[in-house]
DNA sequence: TTTCACAAATATGTATACAAAAATACATTT
DNA sequence: AAATGTATTTTTGTATACATATTTGTGAAA
């Protein structure tokens, strides 16, 4: 899809994951639709868009404004994730076929590897497996509304950040979660796979506060 | 706020729900801006809304399509949903004011009263009670968040159609969870109040299958 | 200087015109 | 008759022009 306004999302959306405008910054659509070499119309589309992405926030008669994410919204948008994530996960674990099961454990031995390099694109590297790994476990969920729901939260500004943040050994214990998770769904104990995905999620979330937050949540809601 | 979109947002919906329009079938946009009275523009704004709201789905190039619920999409819905409005509850256990658990004990009384006296209306009432009930403890959670994300599974055609099908002894049911609810919260009973909510929206999906599923499920996910 | 009122400028909202893609109808071929 | 290719029509996608609301700037009055 090579439209004017997927295009005008795409751009938008990159700007904005690299912080280039101030969160409560107002985007101008005229602006914008300039620097995307597209008409107005596909921007507003994108921008409405990224609304529903908690990208930005439309007010009536006012237009977008870069979303400004306070303490609390972070803090609930994890714990929304940590149980979603987790319901995916009890599902994966009652109807993962074994082909998923194998995509998965290949995932695991492929971080595994990739985790003791150490090179420059590791974290890249990881980020991407990552994103598959997660995937199957939608797509195994068999729920695409979920799935959907879920990614709305997950393709975010801040959260594309917190990944940035991980040391190896957040990667090596991150990956422990994956392997444990795989086991869980192997045995198809939904209520374990349940739980260590939350865990999982939480953990990865308190990465975020001490990476971004002034002095961290000092062990507020750290799980891992 | 009088705006084309916003009328037309309300239009469609409205056609949708009443369902005057078959599921998969196709919506044409000049169609739909002729019955509206507006343009073509405000017309594709409110239909891109719709699509996030799972009321219409938009193939690129083709255009929005009436959105046809499988039985498994329904009972994935009701299961986020259940687990979504739980979080919900448990947070406003942690967090209701006097103030809203007051206001939480006024619409069970006067849902105890409307009940009683079964007249004509006696459906709307409930279901505008209803609603308040709802919309108290979204607030009391304290994530707004949490309350959109809920909001665009609520707003939905199979709910709304499902409350329809609710027998005088289902409001009194409904009723009751409502009063344990208030209950679990008077106490700040967390995981107490997060149980009774997710029975609560379960016993009432399984309102619907009754109602609108061939044959029903037949106690498959019965809760009540 | 501060405040308010009002006009100019700017931005969003909507309508319309045009471009591109998809759906349809029809003729041609097998 | 069925299938395929092509022309026509229809529909969506985008650009532009206009309407309306908001913001900003200026100046007069307190």
């Amino acid at each position: 899809m090579s439209g004017a306004s997927e295009r005008a999302y795409e751009q938008i959306r990159t700007l904005l994951i690299q912080e280039q405008y101030a969160p409560g910054s107002r985007l101008s659509e005229s602006e914008l639709s300039q620097k995307c070499g597209v008409s107005r119309t596909p921007v507003r589309e994108a921008l409405r868009r990224l609304a529903l992405e908690y990208f930005v926030r439309i007010e009536p008669n006012r237009g977008a404004f870069v979303i400004d994410w306070s303490r609390e919204d972070i803090i609930d948008m994890f714990e929304m994730r940590s149980m979603m994530e987790g319901l995916a996960a009890r599902k994966a674990a009652e109807r993962a076929t074994p082909k998923q099961i194998l995509g998965l454990s290949k995932i695991v031995i492929d971080i595994e590897e990739i985790a003791n390099k150490a090179g420059n694109d590791m974290m890249s590297s990881f980020l991407s497996l990552n994103r598959e790994f997660h995937e199957i476990i939608f797509a195994a969920s068999g729920s695409p509304r979920l799935k959907e729901t879920i990614s709305r939260f997950v393709e975010q500004a801040v959260v594309v950040r917190t990944a940035a943040q991980f040391t190896p050994e957040d990667v090596m214990r991150s990956n422990q979660h994956h392997k444990e998770l795989v086991n869980a769904i192997k045995i198809k104990n939904g209520v374990l796979a349940e739980s260590i995905m939350r865990v999982h999620i939480l953990a990865a979330s308190s990465r975020y506060y001490d990476g971004y937050m002034p002095g961290g949540l000092k062990g507020e809601i750290k799980t891992g």
